[in-house]
DNA sequence: CCAAAAGTGTTCAGCTTACACCCATGA
DNA sequence: TCATGGGTGTAAGCTGAACACTTTTGG
């Protein structure tokens, strides 16, 4: 690197990613936090974050990251933004690649979780955050809000297996407003991405309400189309 | 810096740059490439970049880029991903932070930017680009087209004052695809954000067309009522 | 006078929205 | 039997898409 570092005048930074945990209760949208467990302000709520290695590539810290807090993979994960204001961390100059995931709310290791002193806040009453990492946690927001509206990755949130309801519910979490039960199940299953089993889950109500699954073929296929998802 | 490496395990990278700079020449949608100016591989087209200085944030390291390539300010500049592969630039790790700029293509400076050996070529057309520079350029493109539907960016790309005829080859340029005279002006005179004016530019037809300028009071006044920009 | 671009309205289809009642079941 | 959430259809308004002729004027 020396020679590099001659050459172009090049200042090397210390780089971290810090993650965005989504996760959905049936009720509302949440986000994982984790007390700062290092000096300086330890204790105090903050994102799960870490410096990227030698020979690690940003997707790759992203990931260890997130095993690391829920000791998950093959989650959906995906870059949101760069944070590289001079002192948006007071210790050191330090430029941070922010990730949000979105997990199955059941499936993270509850141990791993503890360990990391990690806990679900809903995303409308969350504790104040060290650094930037409210901003990071807004810009995550408005970022899934937009996606998630023409992109179905709002299934990476539910069980494999989920009802209209439960959908429903999600979209109004996510979004903060009401929609109309008819209207909503008519457009979902009106794109046909969907398979009903026979299955209810009767976990809500006495009558049960049948289970679906979505299927990201008929999603691939309709798209190759020209087909768009738009809630 | 070392007690924190010390304390962290932090390694730390080389954080560079890189400007996708659009301009619209009333016919192409276009990018300004430079024939890279230093070994290795010097004399190949590639975007502009340069590396982050300590004491200086990402936002202001493309502002200083930006406006060595062309010797502009004040242009719509916003960041678009940070690319972090492992083997992303053959000759040493980097992790670049890429931006892209929208520019009225008749402000630039010709000078600095044949100092640069820059060409401006068509976003349907242009050479082969080092590293994931094409890439950059694609992710770039992407999201213009994506943006410029919902926000009222495109006029960053025309001069001051244009003409209804000349926004809509704007449009059709980045979107490649033809669109309704009609609809297309009913549509953007509905929104009310651009006033008319009372002279006309007779440089594309005998008849002329009437000149009209976009109003950001306007559009932030509607914003906060709830409108929402939509091509 | 003619070529070339600017400017102008209407119709139809499809989509979005609003809205109210019956169903199934466990307690 | 009743309380609770699940499930269903239709009508009205609005929006998007298709489409052709007149106007202006420099050469």
């Amino acid at each position: 690197m020396e020679f590099i570092k001659k050459y172009t005048q090049a200042h090397p930074h210390l780089v971290a990613v810090d993650c965005i945990v989504f996760g959905f209760d049936n009720e509302d949208l949440k986000i994982l936090l984790i007390k700062r467990p290092i000096e300086p302000i330890k204790g105090q709520w903050s994102l799960m974050g870490g410096f990227v290695q030698e020979g690690e590539s940003l997707d790759e810290a992203s990931k260890r990251v997130l095993y690391m807090l829920t000791g998950l993979t093959n989650v959906y994960l995906e870059q949101l933004y760069t944070f590289g204001d001079i002192d948006r961390d007071p210790v050191a100059r330090v430029i941070s690649v922010a990730y949000y995931a979105l997990i199955k709310i059941k499936d993270y290791d509850e141990k791993i979780v503890k360990n990391n002193s990690a806990e679900w806040f809903k995303v409308s009453n969350y504790p104040k955050l060290i650094f930037d990492h409210e901003t990071m946690v807004q810009t995550a927001i408005n970022k899934l809000r937009r996606k998630c509206r023409t992109q179905p990755i709002g299934f990476e949130l539910l069980p494999e297996k989920f009802t209209i309801p439960q959908l429903q519910s999600l979209y109004e979490a996510i979004l903060m407003q009401k929609l109309d039960k008819r209207n909503f199940r008519k457009k979902i299953l009106s794109m046909n991405l969907l398979d009903k089993l026979s299955e209810k889950d009767k976990g809500n109500s006495k009558k049960g309400a049948y289970l679906y699954k979505f299927n990201k073929e008929k999603y691939e296929i309709l798209t190759s189309k020209g087909f768009s998802f738009e809630i």
